[in-house]
RNA sequence: GGCCCGUUCGUCUAGGGGUUAGGACAUCAGAUUUUCAUUCUGGCAACAGGGGUUCGAUUCCCCUACGGGCUACCA
């Protein structure tokens, strides 16, 4: 016998594109999104990816960007995440308006502090028939998973386990009097299709009898993710919800609550971002795919508190925050221009969920370096001079001169792909070179060769103006003079001041470093030759 | 297995019923830079397959294949 399928649209608008059309680019409510990271380790480049999308939309439309810490799951909380997640936008420059750093209007912004609010609304579901108290303990269900592995708390296996569905009301009070531990489990309907509009793929649609019965509360009191994430974007009055798509097959869960606690009026928008894949085969890009390919993973460097073991993120490796986000930026999104190179204000600018793809992207670690240099080439000299300064500090160097400092970058900056590369390009220029590369130098090495840098180091101390091309000038026609090719003396000349066959044009080394120290190279280096 | 999502050069992508299918990274070749890097010029390189719809599909629809995600008292 036919029976039409029953139908429930969660639509929430009756022209959900309507809020993002041109004409209407200011939704009605004030916008108001998250970022709600869970404390369990380092961030991962994807999560800084949902970070800046949030981040941009809210600014795009003048909103609020709330950050809230999920920390539901004991078991699992990491001492110093939450600090660290803190300090990751901190070094991107995507900060919070509101957070458990910050406060706000709707604090606590940590779930854990948040826990009573949570067992009223299960306890509200399962009076209203939308939820129920499952007693099977954890060993029971994991026994039934090992006997049939395809076992799921569903319609299909409730009737047949420990819960308010199948014991009487006062078995299931005495139960509860006794103290023992129960679950508070979501009742899926049996046949019904739950649908909404996501804001990247479009229409999607689910049968919810193919979803388990998902925990909302757990035995120790605390609520699942689940139900966090609805309770809480409801009472923060969030609007729109980004995420990533790994969360797609719970959507209907999440639908269904808004339904059942009666807030489905204010449910926000949803948008399921794609997911950044491995550079090689396929799948989430991991921190382990990191560690064995050679790129970082995380946004800093991460010490796990109770290994000790350390893992590298971009900031340590070099990265520029503004290249890092912009990189990640260009992961999934592009404004239809071919421009690549986007300062923040820009994206704010330019940012739309249109323009957001649906397929999955794989990380390319030479592309985010090619964006690392980019940034390198294009950023003010004086945004570098303090990293820079930090790198030679590590190398034993201090109290030099900003000025100086700035000089050298300017000279140096384009060979740079990480500022970290600064010292291996530059360091000549904060002291002697510690060996030369003599090979470049001895077997055309001659008498002539030498007279003519004894002469030159001679010229150079009467030069009146100390600039590069003077110091070229002299060079070239003392060369001429000296009947010698001004090419064959170049490169021993680089080697004296440098040490080794890379740097900036040789003459402009020599003005940077001055009348005697170029000198006194020459004199020191001509012993070596 | 089931459900959901996806599929344009090696990679990130633009495009969209009629285009020489565009750009970027990588790569290759050349030029410039009397070092190296930069820069410049050029080359290679893609619409997963099959059915429809259509005068015409890479573009719209369906199927298949492939890839991915989810399938916990984790998020």
């Amino acid at each position: 016998m036919f029976q039409p399928p029953k139908y429930e649209s969660f639509t929430l608008n009756a022209h959900p594109f309507l809020i993002f059309a041109p004409s209407m680019t200011t939704p009605s409510k004030k916008v108001r999104v998250r970022f709600a990271p869970s404390p369990t380790g380092g961030l991962h480049l994807g999560g800084v990816r949902t970070v800046l999308f949030n981040y941009l939309f809210a600014r795009r439309h003048g909103g609020d960007f709330v950050l809230r810490i999920e920390d539901t799951d004991r078991t699992r909380y990491v001492e110093g995440a939450e600090q660290y997640i803190i300090d990751c936008l901190t070094w991107c420059g995507l900060n919070p308006d509101e957070g458990p750093h910050v406060g706000g209007p709707f604090a606590p912004y940590r779930q854990s502090e948040r826990k009573e609010n949570y067992r009223a609304y299960a306890e509200q579901l399962v009076n209203s028939g939308h939820a129920y108290y499952a007693f099977d303990t954890a060993e029971e269900l994991d026994q039934l998973r090992r006997a049939s592995p395809n076992f799921q708390y569903s319609q299909a296996t409730r009737y047949g386990l420990r819960n308010s569905l199948t014991l009487t009301g006062e078995e299931v009070q005495s139960l509860l009097q006794a103290g023992t531990p129960y679950v508070i489990r979501i009742r899926m309907p049996e046949d019904e299709t739950v649908s909404f509009e996501d804001m990247i793929r479009g229409f999607v649609s689910f049968e919810t009898g193919l979803s388990d019965d998902k925990v909302l509360l757990k035995a120790d009191g605390m609520p699942t993710y689940h139900l966090a994430v609805v309770v809480d974007d409801y009472l923060m009055k969030i609007t729109h919800a980004f995420r990533g798509e790994e969360w797609l097959p719970s959507a209907p869960v999440h639908l269904l609550l808004w339904e059942y606690l009666g807030w489905k009026a204010d449910m926000p928008q949803w948008a399921h971002l794609p997911l950044i894949l491995k550079p090689d085969g396929n799948g989430k890009l991991s921190k382990r795919d990191g560690d064995r390919l050679g790129f970082p993973v995380y946004a800093m460097n991460w010490t796990d508190p109770k290994t000790g073991d350390l893992t590298r993120g971009f900031r340590e490796l070099g990265f520029l925050p503004e290249a890092f986000v912009n990189m990640l930026a260009l992961l999934g999104w592009n404004d239809g221009t071919g421009q690549e190179i986007f300062t923040l204000e820009e994206l704010v600018q330019k940012f739309s969920i249109a323009r957001i793809s649906k397929s999955g992207a794989k990380f390319d670690f030479e592309k985010a370096k090619w964006f690392n240099h980019e940034w390198m080439k294009r950023l003010d000299v004086g945004r570098l001079t303090s990293d820079v300064l930090k790198v030679l500090d590590e190398n034993g160097v201090q109290g030099v001169d900003d000025a100086y400092v700035t000089k050298v970058i300017g000279l140096v900056r384009e060979r740079l792909t990480f500022v970290s590369d600064f010292w291996g390009q530059a360091s000549f220029f904060f002291g002697r070179p510690a060996s030369y590369d003599v090979n470049a130098v001895k077997p055309k090495w001659t008498a002539q060769k030498k007279a003519f840098f004894e002469l030159f180091s001679h010229s150079l101390a009467s030069l009146e103006s100390w600039h590069a091309v003077n110091i070229e000038l002299v060079f070239k026609s003392l060369a001429e003079t000296e009947a010698i090719k001004a090419g064959e003396l170049m490169l021993p000349f680089r080697i004296m001041l440098v040490g080794g066959k890379f740097g900036p044009h040789v003459f402009e080394i020599a003005e940077l470093l001055g009348r005697h120290e170029t000198t006194e190279r020459i004199r020191i280096a001509l012993a070596e030759f």
